[in-house]
DNA sequence: AGTGTATCCTGCAGGC
DNA sequence: TGCCTGCAGGATACAC
């Protein structure tokens, strides 16, 4: 679900909020969130303050004053709610786990189909595991010429190259499909095939969508929500995901639906050719 | 190396 | 109304 625009909306609203608190006891409900024992976990964050909080593709990172890491994946439907004064808000319906916080506050993590992960890390293993994600697609640092070169290292479907968090960070089914389409390319083209003008154009596309949508504050389709609750207005803005069959906003061809790697792509044949 | 398949889960929409 | 199937923003492990 959460992809970069969405995990980064998440982000702004815990990084204004939460630094400065004080984790004082955490619950547990569903313990399959964790990768370790709760009890471990919960003897390991209680007492530390909250300094920073940042994101990494889309890993919400809290910075732990041990330091620890406390990294949070959403999978498909988690959602990380914070709630600044002694109100609790309503409980959730699928509750994993809360963080009380001192002096006020609470922190709330729910997951209906429970994909998501919270890990705590020493600086050593965070570091080793952030260097295995690809880089940040929105920084500057990301040239296309470094792009080009990069997609000419792999003979697999430019989509499934996009959603592989070791080749570019935070890309997901959603805006894979709509930074293909905003660039021109048909999903299924091997990335080393593309062009350097055509990896230009993709770069450029994948950029658009994501400043837009975090504009936006992510893409609600059903189960995200901001740290404060709210919906996501991107869904009105996207050109192709989910609208197989209706007509292309640029040329009036159905768009269509293919699978690619167990997964929906969405595109336009006649603006997207697969054969140049 | 790349791809298809399965797995972890719950909920919802659509067909009958 | 109920039952069944397929599908869903993610990540990983496996056999070929």
């Amino acid at each position: 679900m959460p992809e970069l625009p969405e995990v980064e909306t998440i982000v702004r609203h815990l990084a204004s909020g939460l630094p400065g608190h004080r984790i004082r006891e955490v619950r547990v409900h569903q313990a399959d969130l964790l990768d370790t024992p709760p009890d471990g976990f919960c003897g390991d964050v209680a007492g530390q303050e909250i300094l920073a909080v940042s994101r990494r593709g889309k890993n919400i990172v809290l910075s732990l004053s041990r330091p620890q890491f406390l990294v949070v994946n959403l999978g498909m439907t988690g959602r990380l709610l914070f709630f600044p004064g002694t109100e609790g808000g309503s409980p959730p319906s699928h509750p994993g786990l809360d963080f009380l916080l001192e002096p006020t506050g609470t922190l709330v993590y729910t997951d209906i189909r429970r994909f998501g992960r919270l890990r705590l890390l020493s600086p050593g293993a965070w570091k080793e595991e952030s260097a295995r994600l690809g880089p940040e697609p929105l920084q500057k640092g990301l040239s296309d010429s470094t792009f080009h070169q990069a997609l000419q290292r792999s003979r697999s479907p430019i989509r499934s190259w996009l959603l592989d968090q070791r080749n570019i960070a935070g890309v997901g089914n959603i805006y894979a499909s709509e930074a293909l389409f905003r660039g021109g390319i048909h999903p299924r083209r091997p990335a080393d095939t593309l062009s350097f003008q055509e990896g230009k154009a993709l770069l450029a596309g994948l950029r658009a969508v994501l400043r837009q949508a975090v504009q936006a504050r992510g893409t609600t389709l059903r189960d995200y929500r901001t740290a404060t609750g709210e919906e996501g207005n991107f869904a009105e803005a996207l050109r192709v995901y989910g609208r197989n069959g209706q007509p292309c906003l640029r040329c009036k061809t159905p768009v269509e639906r293919i699978v690619l790697g167990n997964r929906s792509a969405f595109f336009c044949s006649r603006c997207q050719p697969e054969a140049p």
